[in-house]
DNA sequence: ATGAAAGCGCTAACAG
DNA sequence: CTGTTAGCGCTTTCAT
């Protein structure tokens, strides 16, 4: 007769429930553990009442394997890393909607394929933390979100071999895997759509030293130049991402005492405090300046009024930066993305005479 | 002399990298991995030198101690889960920036703790799949994002000694731990606040099926007795979380053909669609309706008009769901916590003339 | 078809 | 102070 000792009857850290595991069920069901792991795992090396049999014990008593100690068994770990970097400057937290929103698709993306996800943030100055949880053995790559201004530690990461995909822009001499909407064509869109709205004097609000942004401008050069329009620079300004950039940026212009028609800005957030601003200064919006946002975030179209923007195809990005960095864990290259972006025309980008 | 084989020249899973382990850290310093472990641990048991050797040459190579191997061992665990449940029916994904911004309160509060944080997304119409990555081992705990109306199916697990906290409202024979704002004063303050605007037809939106929009009614019916007046069933729309939900509901207050001067909504996304679709009847806000929203997220100060909220702490949100879900892995009770609301009074419920 | 035994990478007695 | 040994919970040869 097979011992019955209750699982550890004894209590000795009150962290540890006395956790069922693959010793208690191959007791209860009189077999050893390799046929318990065998029987659980499928394998038709055993025979089938006796598989049935362990199955049922295991359900009944809501026996699961233990996962930790099965990836150190199979070396194997289904866990990836979503990183979000913080700008240490403002102490930004995660407050666009815009990241948010990402997380929400990558969650989606690794829900699909079986993955699990470990999210962490860390200060963008010290993005080489970010590898902490592949070099720990936590996950298996890492997906960072935004690449700020710290292209060169990027590359450091991906020279030391970490399975890394980063949402951003493509950069020449760049060694490691981006995913990104085409900020170029995306910057093109919007200026071009304000420009066949009759604008000439199209503000730029973003920092042109972030990659993604300065693709965006130069999209926006693009657009004037196929228009043949110059860009002047005093219709620039670098506004950080934070909300009151937008404000920020409009005021600026004003002391600038430079004329604008319409606005174009990097982030619908930013789109949408230059509005207030601009009402607040008695600017009729899009009547007297027009504005485009860009992520089209969905407050944009419940927004007064509903707000143009560039829209990044969100469900796709999640699964293009899973998709690559899947490649990547499993030893092959991993090519970057491209993701197409496409203009949404609202009210805030339309004048009333000429819809 | 020492064999100085380089760590497992082969490559076979091109999945793993050969990482570097304690036994290599061991070797090439011309010790036993006992007193490695035993020097990255800070340990006072073995000679500074050494130490110092041991450690200097883990941080050049960049050797990190393998978690998992090292959970396992140790039985322990420094990961949390963190569940939102979608609502199977509407597919709603993660839209709602309340539900975002708690989990970036969240990753903070984690964060500050040391824990790392695993997300998943969940059925709500299965919410037992919650605790699956406790039962595997994953996590030694589970916060759980909303509670919608699946009462029954947490008790079930808090029955099964899952370790969680619920962020949600408080509910008679309860067996899981809650943490959660003080609907009913939410309710009251805004109720109140637009009762002292002169209004006098309130029009309250939001689901009363779901436990928190309950406390938020009952609240609303609590300021509306002190006054002296009865609720009108008439005012009150079951609307869902989804943003067209503000927009239905104002639909369905016209198509009962009952007079208001003011709406209640139980998020500000619902609130802002309502405010879109009032301005789209021509009917002016806060002038002819007054409107307070709930939540207070951040883009609630840009909208036009600013909408008044009732705000949740958020970052204490994040910090009272962590410390709760830390004591229940302890083996400690928790008890359930009920935050502080406040109401944020902006243009949106203020008609100019009072103000 | 099943069990015994070894070992994934690490730590903690127990000896020296 | 340091090394040897055993074992965390699991999977997988290798026998039987």
């Amino acid at each position: 007769m097979p011992k019955t000792t209750p699982p550890a009857a004894d209590s000795p850290t009150p962290a540890q429930q006395q956790r069922l595991q693959m010793a208690d069920i191959a007791r209860l069901a009189g077999v050893s553990t390799s046929t318990v792991s065998r029987a659980l795992s499928g394998s038709s090396l055993v025979n089938d009442e006796t598989r049935a049999r362990i199955m049922e014990l295991a359900r009944s008593l809501k026996y699961t394997i233990n996962i930790g100690a099965q990836n150190l068994r199979l070396k194997q770990n289904r866990t990836i890393g979503v990183v979000i970097p913080y700008d240490s400057a403002t102490r930004q937290h995660l407050t666009d909607p815009f990241f948010l929103a990402m997380l929400g698709s990558l969650a989606d993306a690794l829900t699909e394929q079986g993955f699990d996800m470990l999210v962490s943030r860390v200060d963008a100055e010290q993005l080489d933390a970010a590898a902490a949880p592949f070099d720990t053995g936590r996950v298996i790559g890492v997906v960072l979100i935004g690449q700020w201004r710290h292209h060169d530690q990027l590359n450091q990461l991906a020279a030391r071999h970490v399975p890394m995909v980063v949402w951003g822009a493509q950069l020449p001499q760049q060694l490691y895997c981006t995913v990104g909407g085409d900020n170029v064509a995306g910057g093109r869109l919007a200026t071009a759509h304000l420009l066949q709205q009759g604008r000439r004097r199209i503000a730029f609000l973003g920092d042109t030293g972030l990659p993604e942004v300065a693709q965006r401008y130069q999209g926006y050069t693009e657009a004037l130049a196929a228009a043949g329009l110059a860009p002047d620079p005093q219709l620039q300004v670098d506004v950080s991402f934070l909300p009151q950039g937008g404000s920020e940026g409009v005021l600026e212009l004003r002391r600038r005492a430079v004329a604008f028609d319409a606005v174009f800005a990097c982030s619908d957030l930013l789109a949408m405090t230059a509005m207030n601003t601009l009402r607040q200064h008695g600017v009729d919006v899009p009547g007297q300046v027009a504005v485009v946002g860009y992520d089209d975030i969905e407050l944009s179209s419940y927004f007064h009024p509903p707000l143009s923007s560039v829209r990044q195809p969100m469900r796709e990005a999640g699964r293009a930066l899973v998709a690559a960095l899947l490649e990547l864990t499993e030893g092959r290259p991993a090519p970057s993305r491209l993701l197409p972006t496409e203009l949404v025309v609202r009210d805030s980008s339309v004048a009333p005479t000429s819809r």
